[in-house]
RNA sequence: GGCCCCUUCGUCUAAUCGGUUAGGACACCAGCCUUUCAAGCUGGCAGCAGGGGUUCGAAUCCCCUAGGGGUCACCA
């Protein structure tokens, strides 16, 4: 049992919560909580074009939906505050001063065209693009000099030009990278803001973070890191780097592969621990063959020890099955809660009548979801339960309705369950097979045409229990209507 | 292009120190159930990227090749 263990996601407000963010923070989270340690939620907003507060709140508003809570951040506080960046320029600017003055920093006024230049000669020499270093050996009084004049500067932590940098990932083992192929990394932008690089490095130390379980897209920087993080008398957290998750087509997920937020997934119906549990499988696997789990289950089984190293590509078909698993099985106060607000969009309930026909709402839902995939779908097949001015299914009216006997076949069914008393499912299944036997017309016929007239659909809950729960006027009133639409002339 | 990572059914993965008819799930296909069905049940199809080694024995260890991904920003 380790102790002491702290975590964190540092999401950068300059957009929604996406898919692989969220997969990250899980197993973030799965962590802290397997190991009884802390999940702190940083702000990494140092982009100051792109970063919004909108963003942020819907980054926060992301995590309460998948009920994934964070021991420190914001809106919570902790013993090491603040926890957006934006207000931590201070501690930066300390920490930049140090490596000033002990000559493991330097200022840079080289600009973007002379950068450019460097980049360009090195490319034609075969060489890694890396910066010249021109700016080390300036003396103190051309800095200032320089500065007087007013032009611009960045700070660039040096970077030793020989020897080895090694991670230690606790998923992938050591990993060695030549110290050569780096330059020295702008740890201060022009506007005084620090980069990633640096302030995810200084917050990680200060904020006693001992393991930074992130996307393998940083395992490139993570050297770059140590070396910051070296300069500046650091010790390194253990580093864990989660494999990507890939678009079908094997590149980087992005919106032209759909919905990639966690926002438009929920706006399409997933249930949170349909999201969370499908995105847990990505890349991690509790063994024993076990795909279904509460996150509880999830908590107890995680291990870093068994996150996989191969990237992981994204199937939608999977999610949308685990969607069904827990929709069908969710307790239904809670499945109809979610329904609701899809019947309000849809305009397919009013807001009284969600106020005030709850329990029937409930039946309803209870009934369709047995069939359906997402919320947005249940929605859906429960339209014709409230509202009447549904389209008929026209291959379903060519086979039922056009057809000899189709007029007298709907008046001796809205004749039988004129008499059925109480209108309940028992009473409505032997007045049917009452009919069937009567006239020797087998329920394979009279079901469907009977449930074509009622809800203009072909496919549907059980019949008996649907017209039941629609109650025996609509029934009627519906037969009557379907009789006048599309039966003309003789029965 | 340099550097780094990765490679088991179409997809997610299991097989944790070499010995399995290479297991499960999604998808797909078939059958069953049923008034229909997108649900459920049963069954089926399908994989160790290729080539060399090491070994009595390799999906598993080593090397090479190929392929995929990442990274080389005053974005995170």
């Amino acid at each position: 049992m380790q102790q002491g263990v702290r975590v964190r996601f540092a999401p950068s407000p300059t957009g929604e919560l996406h898919i692989g963010g969220v997969r990250t923070a899980l197993f973030n989270w799965l962590f802290a909580r397997n190991k009884g340690g802390s999940f702190i939620l940083r702000v990494d907003d140092t982009d100051r074009q792109r970063s919004s507060e909108e963003y942020l709140q819907s980054i926060l508003d992301s995590f309460q939906w998948l009920n994934l809570d964070w021991d420190e951040g914001p809106g919570r506080g902790g013993a090491y505050s603040p926890y957006r960046q934006a207000e931590r320029l201070n501690i930066y600017r300390e920490e930049v001063e140090r490596l000033l003055a002990q000559g493991k920093a330097y200022t840079c006024f080289c600009t973007a065209e002379e950068l450019d230049a460097d980049r360009d000669k090195c490319r034609r020499l075969g060489q890694p693009p890396r910066y010249s270093g021109r700016c080390r050996s300036l003396t103190t009084a051309e800095v200032s000099a320089k500065k007087e004049k007013g032009l611009n500067y960045v700070v660039r932590a040096i970077t030793p030009d020989e020897g080895e940098t090694i991670v230690d990932d606790l998923i992938r083992g050591k990993v060695t990278f030549e110290n050569k192929v780096f330059d020295d990394p702008i740890i201060i932008k022009s506007d005084g803001l620090p980069t990633y690089n640096f302030a995810s490095v200084v917050d990680d130390s200060k904020m006693e973070i001992t393991h930074v379980i992130r996307a393998e897209e940083h395992l490139s920087n993570t050297p770059r890191q140590q070396i910051i993080a070296a300069q500046l008398g650091y010790a390194v957290p253990r580093y864990a780097h989660v494999p990507m998750i890939l678009a079908p087509d094997h590149s980087k997920l992005s919106k032209r592969h759909g919905a990639t937020s966690v926002q438009e997934y929920r706006e399409q119906g997933i249930l949170p621990e349909a999201l969370l549990n499908y995105l847990a499988l990505l890349g991690w696997s509790p063994g024993e063959d076990r795909e279904i789990m509460s996150i509880n289950e999830m908590v107890a089984l995680f291990s870093l020890e068994r996150v996989s190293k191969n990237p992981a590509i994204y199937d939608l078909q999977k999610l949308t099955w685990l969607n069904g698993h827990y929709l069908r099985t969710g307790k239904p106060e809670r499945i109809t809660a979610m329904t609701i607000p899809f019947l309000l969009k849809g305009g397919i309930i009013s807001e009284n009548q969600a106020l005030h026909e709850r329990e029937r709402i409930g039946k309803v839902v209870e009934m369709v979801r047995e069939k359906v995939k997402t919320l947005a779908e249940v929605a859906v097949a429960s339209r014709y339960f409230f509202m009447d001015d549904f389209e008929y299914d026209q291959k379903g009216v060519d086979k039922h309705f056009h057809r000899d006997g189709a007029g007298l076949l709907l008046q001796q069914i809205e004749d039988v369950l004129e008499k059925v008393n109480p209108f309940s499912v028992e009473e409505i299944e032997k007045a049917f097979i009452g009919l069937s036997e009567e006239i020797e017309v087998p329920l394979n016929k009279i079901n469907p045409a009977t449930r074509l007239a009622i809800t203009g659909r072909l496919m549907g809950p059980e019949l008996f229990p649907l017209l039941s729960l629609l109650g025996k006027d609509k029934v009627i009133e519906r037969i009557k209507k379907a009789r006048k639409l599309f039966i003309t002339g003789n029965i």
